[in-house]
DNA sequence: AACCCTTATGGAAACGTTTACATTGATTTC
DNA sequence: GAAATCAATGTAAACGTTTCCATAAGGGTT
């Protein structure tokens, strides 16, 4: 079997209760025993049994993160904040993704009591009841992105209609009328705020004109049949506005293919500013959130909730976004109408901020 | 403070052993008071606490996982995999990135005992001893593209040599003589092996003709530094090798800002495969790595050793590259020599692979 | 020299589970 | 009808820590 505290207090001639005292760096054992310690402990190789030390301490240095998936641009750049704002705590991360999952979900939520000291949700497919019956009561936890109507917890979320509406009016203000959106997930509330962002824009109504909503659910194939659908329209739409980058980059493939060159044929917005965005040919328009500075917040937030633990404010913050004018939309950023000027700008951009590795 | 399960067993009016045993599904417990339990655990929103449960049981139903970081497509992708396999097991996942400081990944090592059933460690910075040093003992490990002489553990690589080499014969196949390489970080095995397969590939000596070899450290910045040293050497190379991705879009920034066109004035290639490869515009000729597989495989493996836990076989596995030709290269994938026909071919490999979220 | 105060150390309880073992009561078997 | 078997349940030990409390040993201060 592994070797314990009172091996360790055995080869160092002393009783589990010093040996404890002098790993944790209490001042109250002597210089003497305590190195006598030290070297028992290194000697045998001993590493202290973190389940049994956060049964009686009543804390884990770790905090669990249920987010819906854990691959692509978006979830990376999410778990790089929180990982971030986690290590200069000193907290692990324990992740897991529920792949819109429920049963799983809960049995993951439930798996969470006693290995974390708090935990971070982020759920978008709307599910009243799922989290009041799922959720560890007393836990501490953040709600990211997390519709219902849950106010025990405090809860973070972006800015997505204002960014939605910002983009389509800078659209519109480029002089485009028929502007098409690309939905995401039917119960995403993500998706649902970025549409009614478009909708108020365009002018409230469904119908209004040049209203045009296309379905989709976040994915690439899906941005390149909505591509299709829009290409066998009518009166075409003169602008596309993807609900997010990578439907952006869906209907970008369609229109290549379809030999409809971005932006003069059809212009073209995302929403996420996903690294790859500024890369693609057109760059791509988009809504930028800071990704990285969402999941760091919500952790500091959590940590938060954590360190009080009492008074809960159970307040809502909302992360905000930002338009990014690259060339897909075929519109300058100081939002002058010509529809032709639009391949000069955004060079400037360029920021090295990733390191890929390897 | 929280329901356990002594709670449990009060409101139910039975003991905790009938309690434990009833919420465990063991049979032999009449269906009678298993109901009166399971109401009422589900009353009290009675959690099992699992660092009480896995103290007893020692199985945590957790795997951790170090990596250097979790940032970036490869990261992503390599988590993918890992919580692919995780989750059709019903484990966990802890993860923790070292940011190549040694101390905190100690610290972290260490943290692990008793959370954990194994241990995924990815270390390519190589490290004499410290895995040895840090390791808990008798906790089932796998290293992935990690380096040192320790033969107690399972070991994953991948064929960095071998994708090197194709890349570096195709491109010599392509035509081309001066072929340049840029390195990745310096004591970074996969790196290291990156650069072994170009250097055999073109003739085994450092100064083989032709041959010329840039500093870098996987970052775009790099690319981006060594593209500009490229443009402004004499016999100027007609061909960059970049050992990740990331720096290839480094160097052909470089390239798009001198007014160079890649790959007529200059040939490129990368290594990799992330996902942004193929959208870029000229779409990057790269070495692919099954990067989800290589994680989802390690996994398995880790599995393999938790579950025998006795003999330890301590075999390497290696995973295989695939050479990617797209159109960046200038050369088309049946090893034609032309250097002018690489414009029409990759336009298939558009797979829809990727799901964005949101 | 008796006192108190401080400091180092050890003993043992506690954390919330699981499980080996003991106990009970019912059912079968002769 | 008593003995033997069996299923359901309870009691208590164990897991590896931390920490409260008690104890012992100094070290001043009267």
């Amino acid at each position: 079997m592994s070797v314990t505290i009172k091996d360790v207090a055995k080869a160092a001639g002393v009783s589990v209760a010093s040996v404890s005292r002098a790993l944790n760096g209490h001042d109250n054992v002597t210089r003497d025993t305590c190195e006598r310690i030290m070297q028992a402990a290194q000697q045998l190789h001993y590493m202290p049994n973190g389940a049994a030390r956060s049964l009686i301490t009543r804390r884990t240095q770790t905090i669990g993160a249920l987010l819906p998936d854990l691959h692509g641009a978006f979830f990376s750049e999410l778990i790089r904040g929180i990982d971030r704002a986690a290590r200069a705590r000193g907290l692990h991360l324990l992740v897991s993704s529920s792949h819109d999952n429920a049963d799983e979900a809960a049995a993951t939520l439930r798996a969470m009591r006693g290995r974390v000291d708090g935990l971070l949700v982020m759920s978008p497919h709307a599910s009243p009841g799922f989290l009041s019956d799922n959720l560890p009561p007393e836990l501490p936890t953040v709600l990211m992105s997390t519709g219902g109507d849950d106010d025990h917890h405090a809860r973070l979320t972006v800015d997505n209609h204002g960014g939605a509406w910002a983009m389509t009016r800078h659209l519109i203000d480029g002089g485009y009328q028929r502007i098409a959106f690309v939905c995401g997930p039917e119960h995403n509330i993500d998706a649902a705020e970025r549409l009614r962002g478009y909708r108020d824009a365009m002018g409230k109504l469904a119908d209004a004109p040049g209203c045009c909503v296309l379905s989709g659910d976040f994915s690439e194939q899906a941005g390149y049949d909505a591509g299709h659908q829009l290409l066998g329209m009518d009166p075409r739409p003169q602008a596309v506005f993807a609900a997010n980058d990578m439907m952006a980059l869906g209907v970008l493939a369609a229109c290549n293919e379809a030999g409809m060159s971005v932006p003069e044929d059809m212009a073209l917005a995302g929403f996420d500013d996903i690294p790859m965005a500024r890369y693609m040919t057109p760059s791509l328009s988009t809504v930028r959130i800071h990704i990285a500075d969402f999941g760091e917040r919500a952790l500091a937030r959590l940590v938060e909730t954590i360190d009080q633990a009492d008074d809960k404010p159970t307040t809502e913050e909302v992360i905000p976004t930002e338009l990014v004018v690259r060339t897909s939309c075929g519109v300058p950023a100081n939002n002058v109408l010509p529809l032709d000027a639009g391949a000069a700008h955004a060079a400037a951009d360029h920021a090295f901020e990733d390191r890929g590795q390897p």
